[in-house]
DNA sequence: TTGATTTATTTTAGCGTCCAAAAAAATGTT
DNA sequence: AACATTTTTTTGGACGCTAAAATAAATCAA
């Protein structure tokens, strides 16, 4: 159903697409910015006057003739989103920790700042004022005033709610249904949302290029779990209730081995790290611990034996491909995405499953599907999660926050009108 | 990416609203148009007043006091969508045929004509001119001209490319890759739009309740083959390159049986009805023809021998009824939708798969997914395509075409401006 | 050095849409 | 007949956008 329109909306609208385009292609000038986003040279001087009043953007002062090579007519000056207008934070929660990334409103981030806490045994109640208190001291540290950080986004990995804003189910706890968003906002007053850590990569990548990834493009995540992170019409699908898409858990075979989550015959676990370490240590997961974490340096040593040709070591490989691509066949029969990505940790063993998940393609998918797909796997960097929760975050207050504009806040004040 | 905004689209966006409440509820006066779409009683005297000059909606006068018992007060006098405004025609292709049925602007249908054509195999460049012949031909014989025509949306069973506009590939036809939007555009010169029977069906729920199907529901189509149509955040979702999903043919076990499509192990290839004959005539279907059409008094003679307790024909049903609890299971652990959907002519075995569909969707999903899911089966009408077809186009003429208002029209009439 | 030229930005004047408030219309009540 | 009530229309103003004019700030050319 549409939406009434007004010039309320109008004005929120190029405001967030003033911000959002400066966002993108860094500083620019009100011209340029004019050709950018369709609006008239007008209205680029009216709304990045109001931007400029509200602190939100400056006009940038060239120190010398910088590279504009001496031109004839009056200089541009360029626009840039003012760094201090404000702060946010990332968090990123997965089976390796906690790390928190703060960064300006300009999007440059300071050090990431990795917790040193034991999480998987915490109790339910205590991790978010646990986070909190973390969140605090550490703001104190880098001299970030709390009132200054304007969002928070977590992303975590396993089923995250974001309504009610709890993790669900993560690997990285043994507790469920741990609250998240509520107690960070109550305890520090800062808006906060949660999210799956695929979604976030796939933010990422939007965030990179969005031309490339900007359609219909499926994202995903191998590692210690297999994740999924849809793009649809050029933004992040999440689930109907918040809870993001469940891809590890898409059963493969209704008597397969079992998974993590208590079931059996799940993609991952064929297919997650601790599915490829089982299968090479018994075929069968007799008497292998699933719980616990899998060491980098053992999977490294089964991709190094599965390299020198060691049987067991190579087919573990290849049945975790198979099944893979008998799921993204899956993915693709229901989704019919332009582009699959695949990414994260696990792909740094991609070359030991290509040939058995392409197999699978061929044998699960019709020739009409899988030809005008393009496939890629993106090489990963630990930082794409945080990238990506910060991209998102930082849209967030583009669209929905600073693009209201602060005449209601300046009624605030008081009833009495300015002159 | 967020768009430019401006007065333009200000009142596109209104009238558009404007016209798609009427549609949605029917004849209202102006105080409760104005109550339903938020706008102020001022806009709507002028928007409507507008509609009206165009000959969109009219003023219907009350004729004696009707259901209104007199009231206090300046009496409402409500406004409708105007039938005479414009025709549309939805076109139904399946195996059983092809299917015109045109309606007025306010949604009302004329008789549903069956075209007596056997276009299984009819060569990929005849359809086109042969069905917009058919379009002149019983146009002509209904009195409805052809200009009054502003749009015509296509419904089929198969893969439909909606950028192209061709069929990729139907079991109705022997060809592949047929042009139909293309040629019916430069025929009859009336706009024109394909896509596949199951998003139409998904459209029908839609337009019969918003609220219940609105957010994020897949619509399972099950008759001659399998189908989905998926709504997400509120629209029908059509994938990527425009083919809609194929859910019939997302792989359950890579060495299963023969696929019409030709792979082995889909989905419909052990639930659509053509699976199901096969799995009760011989078991491994080595010498059924899958490509014939099951014939419906064939099926029900199944659906009756099952209910008597016949035991191949209860263990064919429940087999389907298994693979498709699967099939579902993984398409939730992938979209997780509020709502899932059973519909078409296959829905009238139900009771004989249920068991075994419950029970696959307890095996193949984490407890977490499946508890929030409501699940629902509802009534087969033949006519559901073509409702969805109808109430597709016409909002496509709310929002997109008439939404736009005709000072452009009045200003091609020459370079004269009018007075 | 000065005026012409060029390009970027700001100002001005006007347009379209919305809305609050006032006015008008159309009916019922007393 | 005067008043009350409800709906619809009209009026006057606000907001945001834009074309066009004006201004600003530089280079170029003589």
């Amino acid at each position: 159903m549409l939406k009434k329109a007004n010039s309320d909306l109008v004005r929120r609208q190029n405001r967030g697409l003033v911000l959002e385009t400066l966002r993108q292609q860094g500083p620019l000038a009100r011209i340029t910015l004019g050709y950018q986003t369709g609006l008239s040279p007008a209205s680029i001087t009216s709304i990045s006057g109001q931007l400029i009043d509200e602190g939100l953007v400056y006009s940038i002062v060239e120190d010398e003739e910088v590279s504009t090579q001496a031109k004839r007519g009056r200089p541009q000056t360029r626009l840039a989103l003012n760094p201090q207008a404000t702060n946010v934070l990332a968090i990123a929660i997965s089976v390796d920790g906690v790390e928190l990334v703060f960064a300006d409103f300009s999007g440059a981030t300071r050090e990431p700042v990795r917790l040193r806490l034991d999480i998987y045994p915490i109790p339910k109640e205590e991790f978010g004022p646990r986070i909190a208190q973390e969140i605090k001291s550490n703001a104190k540290r880098l001299g970030i005033a709390l009132g200054s950080i304007k969002h928070i986004g977590v992303a975590v990995q396993g089923v995250a709610d974001t309504i009610t804003g709890e993790i669900s189910w993560s690997p990285a706890f043994r507790a469920r249904d741990i609250p998240v968003v509520r107690p960070l906002e109550r305890l520090l007053d800062i808006p906060c949302s949660i999210a799956n850590n695929a979604n976030m990569i796939a933010e990422a990548l939007l965030g990179m290029d969005r031309k490339r990834y900007g359609g219909t493009t499926a994202v995903v995540f191998m590692g210690h779990g297999i994740g999924l992170g849809l793009i649809l019409n050029g933004s992040v699908y999440s689930g109907a209730t918040g809870r993001a898409a469940e891809f590890g858990h898409m059963n493969h075979m209704p008597e397969g081995p079992l998974c993590r989550c208590g079931r059996h015959g799940c993609l991952e676990a064929f297919s997650a790290d601790y599915g490829i370490m089982r299968m090479a240590n018994d075929g069968q997961g007799t008497d292998f611990d699933i719980h616990a974490p899998v060491l980098d340096g053992d999977l490294r040593a089964l991709e190094l034996a599965a390299e020198a040709g060691d049987t067991v070591a190579v087919n573990a490989f290849l049945r975790a491909g198979e099944v893979l691509g008998f799921g993204i066949a899956r993915l693709i029969a229901l989704i019919n995405p332009q582009r699959v990505v695949l990414a994260g940790p696990g792909t740094r063993a991609y070359g030991l499953m290509k040939d058995s998940l392409e197999e699978a393609l061929r044998r699960g998918l019709v020739h009409d599907l899988r030809k005008n797909i393009e496939f890629e796997v993106v090489p990963y960097g630990k930082d794409m999660i945080t990238t990506g929760t910060l991209v998102e975050t930082l849209r967030h207050l583009d669209r929905d926050v600073y693009a209201t504009g602060h005449k209601s806040t300046i009624i605030e004040f008081s009833g009495r009108k300015l002159a």
